[in-house]
DNA sequence: TCCATGCGCGGCC
DNA sequence: GGCCGCGCAGTGG
């Protein structure tokens, strides 16, 4: 396995487009092929995807707020805990803490003005602004992530 | 070890 | 053709 990349992927400049989690990761932009968080609590994130999975999220579009993951029933996907500062979210911290680039991937499935027709486009790098716990839609606490364009 | 913001397919309208 | 729900697959963090 190559090692994790932060910032730019050479081959794939800002508005690529991909049709599935498939090529997303053979291209290397965002490796995980379900969860849409990559990276680890010691190195940070390097990339996340939006793809309407959570519904604590917000799109501004040069401003992102992500939800971090975990706390969710896995046959319903419905939020029934509370998330914990852990993996993909810690990673995240991690980055913001650091100063990080981040790879924002948008999919066709977000609620969003600024989601893809279909399929999935790479949007650039953003900064992990900062990184609190909140009540979400469901009454159990999320982590929530503002991601700012840089 | 366990979890993760998929995906294709068949049924239905 | 589009939407929805089911079930399965399979890799990286």
């Amino acid at each position: 396995m190559p090692e994790r990349v932060f910032g730019h992927i050479p081959a794939y400049p800002e508005g690529s487009r991909f049709e599935s989690r498939a090529e997303l990761s053979e291209a290397g932009v965002h490796r995980p092929l379900i969860a849409g968080i990559s990276g680890s609590e010691k190195e940070g994130a390097d990339s996340i995807v939006l793809s309407g999975g959570y519904e604590d999220d917000e799109d501004l579009g040069d401003e992102v707020v992500y939800t971090g993951h975990g706390g969710r029933d896995a046959e319903s996907g419905r939020q029934v805990a509370h998330q914990r500062l852990t993996r993909g979210n810690l990673a995240l911290a991690h980055s913001s803490i650091e100063g990080l680039p981040v790879r924002v991937i948008r999919g066709a499935n977000l609620v969003s003005q600024y989601a893809p027709r279909s399929g999935y486009r790479y949007d650039g790098l953003y900064l992990v602004d900062d990184y609190w716990h909140a009540e979400g839609r469901s009454g159990f606490r999320v982590w929530r992530l503002p991601v700012v364009c840089c």
